[in-house]
DNA sequence: AACATATATACATATATACATATATACTCA
DNA sequence: TGAGTATATATGTATATATGTATATATGTT
């Protein structure tokens, strides 16, 4: 049984994962972690055309994962909560663990 | 500079974080918690039609994130990482965090 | 004001995703 | 083996998303 509250709740959720299903945004996730940076200097750092970063960052935005700061010309990013980079560490850990359990059925299987 | 070993590893967490990115996936990773459940209980408990809850688990489990155990008729699916509901954690915290700063924006400029 | 630099956005297109419905498979028991 | 129950999958359709290219906007400099 799902209140509708609940499942509200777990729409905005979903939304807000969603950020993370696309490799150039855990990129640029993961290059935020040590400090923020400018769109320029993400775009070259990270070999990704600077409209693909900026349109990535806008949505990141959109979402309340990053924030914007203007300086001259440049805009820099950063994180707005570093629970988030927790939250990609997890997922880091549990996605190795896969792998080594896969490894380790392929070993079974295959040897 | 993002060598071709990290973009792949970057596209396999992506692909995990997909799962995270719908909200019926994510009840169901939240009834889990609680131990394993069949598919038609959780059909039930959630008001979802079999056949969408049988087809997101399978995805789950594709992604390793669920596996299934059969007894008779039934399949039990349980979580195969208790970090996967610890990130889950971490993100309702940020959605939390986020709603509250965009309640005192609204308060400030609507009243 | 004219120009340069940094960033953002619009449009068209290709691809991916979710859902409902119908059907198939796996298992149990009579 | 045949009926009944639990679960899985296939298909068609609607919608969402990502990308490249071109262009717009914002700021700083001369």
């Amino acid at each position: 049984m799902v209140s509708e509250y609940n499942l509200e709740l777990f729409k905005l959720k979903a939304e807000l994962c969603k950020v993370f299903s696309d490799p150039k945004r855990l990129l640029i996730i993961s290059e935020l972690r040590n400090g923020e940076k400018q769109v320029g200097d993400l775009a070259k750092t990270l070999e990704m055309p600077q409209a693909v970063v900026s349109r990535q960052l806008a949505l990141l935005r959109s979402r309340g994962v990053v924030m914007a700061r203007r300086e001259g010309t440049s805009v820099y990013y950063d994180l707005t909560d570093l629970r988030i980079a927790e939250a990609c560490d997890l997922i880091h850990e549990v996605l190795l663990n896969n792998l080594a359990q896969n490894r380790e059925l392929a070993e079974r299987y295959l040897t």
